[in-house]
DNA sequence: CAGAAACTTGGACGATCGTCCCAGTCGAGA
DNA sequence: TCTCGACTGGGACGATCGTCCAAGTTTCTG
C-alpha cells in the first residue's frame, strides 16, 4: 500500500462506509469491515479517526450534503404552461426515480439519520437536515408560482412541509412495498391535493375567489 | 427467583425487549440487555429462544400487533355535522397525540421496521404492516364520507395510501423536529388537501361537479 | 544529505457479543 | 411418596468488537 496523506484516506474510509450502510446497514460499518472495503489495513483506521464515532459523524454529515446536492437539481423546471399540481408531480416522480435508481443508498439515509437522532451529539445534524429540505421545496414551490402564475392561498412554508412529509411517506411506501404503480397514484394523489392550496392568480374572476382559513 | 413457565419468560422477555428498544434502539437489545431488563439471569434466554434472532422476529410481530391495535381505536368518530377534511384533521390529531405520548415507542418502531425490511425472513412483515394500515384508513375513510354525506372522486385506496403517508411523513417530522405548532400545521394542510378528493354527495347542484382524471 | 515528520502495519489488549453445557432445584402426576 | 419432566442458573466457549502500541518505511524539509 502506497503513502496516501491522511485526508485522501479518510475520504475513502467515508466513501467505504457509505456503501457499507446501503448495502448492509449502519451495524454492520464496523472498524475491520470499513477498512476491508477501502483495501486498507485495520491500523490504518485509527491513525485518520480518532474513534469509530468520530467516522459515524462525519459520516452522517457527508451523506446528508451528498443527499441535498443529489436532490436540489430535481426540483427545477421551465415549464410555465401547467397547472401547479402539474408540476409538483413532476418533482415527486423526479424524486421517486431517484430513489428507485438506488434504493439501497436511500433505505441508509433512513438509517443514518435514525442513529443521527439517537446520539445527542448528532441529533442537530438531523435537524438541520430537514430544515433544508424543506426550505429547498419552498423554493421550488415559490418559483413553479411564479413561472405559471399561480399563487399560494396558505403560507408556503406549510405547503413545502407538507410537500416534504409527502415525499417521505412516498419513499417509505415504495422501500416497504416496492410497488411502482403505487407510488405513482401516489404522488398523483398528492400533487392534486397540493394544487388546492394554490390558485391562479391572473383572471379576476375566478371561482369563488376568497382566502383558505 | 421462582419457577415461571416459559411461555410466560417469553412474554416478559419480549416486553423487555420492546422497553429496551425504544430507550435505546434495537441496536442495545442483546442478549445480555434484555435479561438484565426482566430481571433473569442469562440462561434463561436461550431457555425460552431458540436465538438471539427468534427474540428479534416475535419482537417484531408483537410490536406489530400492538402498533396496530393502538392506532385502530384512533379512527372513529360520531360526528356527522362536519366536512370530510375536518374529520381527517381530527384523525390525524388524534394519532400526532398518540405519538406524542409516547415518541421513544415510536421510533422504536420505526427502527424496528427497518431492521425488519433488512432480514428476508422478516420483510414480509412489514409489508403486511402497511397493507393493514391503508386498509385500516380506507374503512375510516369510507365510514366518515358516509356518515357525513360525502363522496370520493378518486379510489378511497388511493387517499388512504396519501393519508398513511402524510401520516408517516408527520410522524418523522415530529420525531426530528418536535415542533407541535408546526406537526399541527401540516396536520391541518395536509387534512384540507385530502378533502379536496371529496365532493358533497347530496345537493346536486355542486360547484361544477365533474368528476377528476 | 541528515534529521524530522508523516505514513504503514502486524499483532495484541480487554470488553462484549451469542450460544451452550450441565449440575442443581422445583412441582405435578402416578 | 417417588419420579420424571420442567425449570434454574453459574460459568465458560469462541467470535468479534473498538482501540492501541511499537517498530518499520517513506517522504518532506532545511
Amino acid at each position: 500500500m502506497p503513502h496516501i496523506p491522511a485526508a485522501e484516506r479518510r475520504e475513502a474510509l467515508i466513501a467505504a462506509a457509505l456503501r457499507i450502510v446501503a448495502r448492509d446497514g449502519v451495524a454492520a460499518a464496523t472498524t475491520r469491515a470499513v477498512v476491508a472495503e477501502a483495501g486498507m489495513p485495520l491500523a490504518s483506521f485509527h491513525y485518520v479517526f480518532g474513534s469509530h464515532d468520530e467516522l459515524m459523524t462525519e459520516l452522517i454529515q457527508h451523506a446528508i450534503t451528498e443527499e441535498y446536492r443529489s436532490i436540489a437539481p430535481l426540483l427545477g423546471s421551465e415549464v410555465t404552461e401547467a397547472t401547479i399540481g402539474e408540476l409538483v408531480y413532476q418533482g415527486l416522480v423526479r424524486y421517486l426515480d431517484s430513489v428507485k435508481a438506488d434504493p439501497e443508498r436511500e433505505r441508509g439515509m433512513l438509517e443514518l439519520t435514525q442513529y443521527a437522532l439517537r446520539d445527542p451529539g448528532t441529533a442537530h445534524l438531523a435537524r438541520t437536515q430537514y430544515e433544508r429540505y424543506t426550505e429547498l421545496v419552498q423554493m421550488a414551490l415559490e418559483a413553479a408560482a411564479g413561472r405559471t402564475g399561480w399563487r399560494w392561498r396558505v403560507p408556503v412554508v406549510e405547503v413545502a412541509r407538507m410537500v416534504v412529509a409527502i415525499a417521505d411517506g412516498m419513499t417509505v411506501s415504495w422501500l416497504v412495498r416496492g410497488d411502482d404503480a403505487e407510488s405513482l397514484a401516489l404522488a398523483r394523489s398528492a400533487a392534486r391535493a397540493v394544487e388546492a392550496h394554490a390558485a391562479r392568480v391572473a383572471p379576476a374572476s375566478e371561482p369563488a375567489g376568497e382566502e383558505e382559513r
